[in-house]
DNA sequence: TTGCATGCAAAGTTTTTGCATTAAG
DNA sequence: CTTAATGCAAAAACTTTGCATGCAA
């Protein structure tokens, strides 16, 4: 169940937002691509479909969106700037290649007997967790 | 094995670089908290041994400290600017209270399986993870 | 038509850089 | 003494805000 930028567009308007042709230029490219942005590089690709596109429009949309779940945040060793489009709604986590930023999710995380272990030792009571993984993908691998 | 001011200090000699004060304020600042500073914190606790130690000072010697591995970032959801020292010498992770900030380490994070599943499934070559715990401490859960 | 969205400019944050001065070793 | 570190100021990078105009619904 991947959400296409059509997809989002739809829940948009569903929720009341307009849809303007910069919010499309910003789904699709977010959409569009396997790798995670930042907010100017979401601009860079945004201009294809909406020239001269802002990016203080860009970092609205990503509000917008990350208000509504629908964009998420990756976290790199080096810093967190970059932004996914959420693919699965459900609980997820992200591989992410460090040579070529592309991003792959993966669902199961099999923290559960891990948090109550942290519950027992530490007494925090846990009620999320950042997981990300970094390696080579398939591609630059062999490149 | 805890990493002390004074044994980082210490390190820092044998690196061959030069003890200043400001350089000590700024360790002992991190060595005396339990939870994660952000740069901008960090000066203000630096302050008490250091007065007037400048922002960029604190810059450059987070940026020192992390080159030797002696610090390290904690990445919390809603943005990733604190640092916290580097306790344990051995790979570790964090459970982060979201009231009060403080960190507290863990070491054992079983993963391997998991990446071995997703070389499987992804194909992806794992060379390295970001795990964190969020909840709330014992002394937030009672408040 | 109406109100939300855009984009400019400008300001607020965070982090880095250049350079003269200072102080550690 | 010598070299590296500090701190100011200034700039660069990143993000948010105010306000007039424009456009989706």
């Amino acid at each position: 169940m991947k959400l296409t930028a059509n997809r989002i567009a739809g829940i948009l308007r569903q929720e009341g937002y307009k849809l303007t042709p910069q919010r499309h230029a910003v789904l699709k490219a977010l959409a569009a691509s396997s790798d995670y942005l930042t907010p100017e590089a979401i601009r860079g690709k945004a201009c294809i479909h909406s020239p001269g596109i802002g990016l203080i429009t860009v970092y609205r949309t990503l509000g917008l969106l990350s208000e509504l779940n629908l964009v998420c945040r990756v976290h790199a060793p080096d810093g967190c700037r970059g932004y996914m489009m959420r693919r699965p709604t459900e609980h997820h986590h992200h591989v992410v290649c460090s040579n070529c930023s592309k991003v792959v999710d993966f669902k199961r995380c099999e923290l559960s007997d891990l948090e109550q272990k942290l519950l027992d030792e530490t007494g925090f009571d846990i009620n999320g967790h950042l997981l990300e993984f970094y390696g080579l993908c398939p591609e630059c691998r062999v490149a």
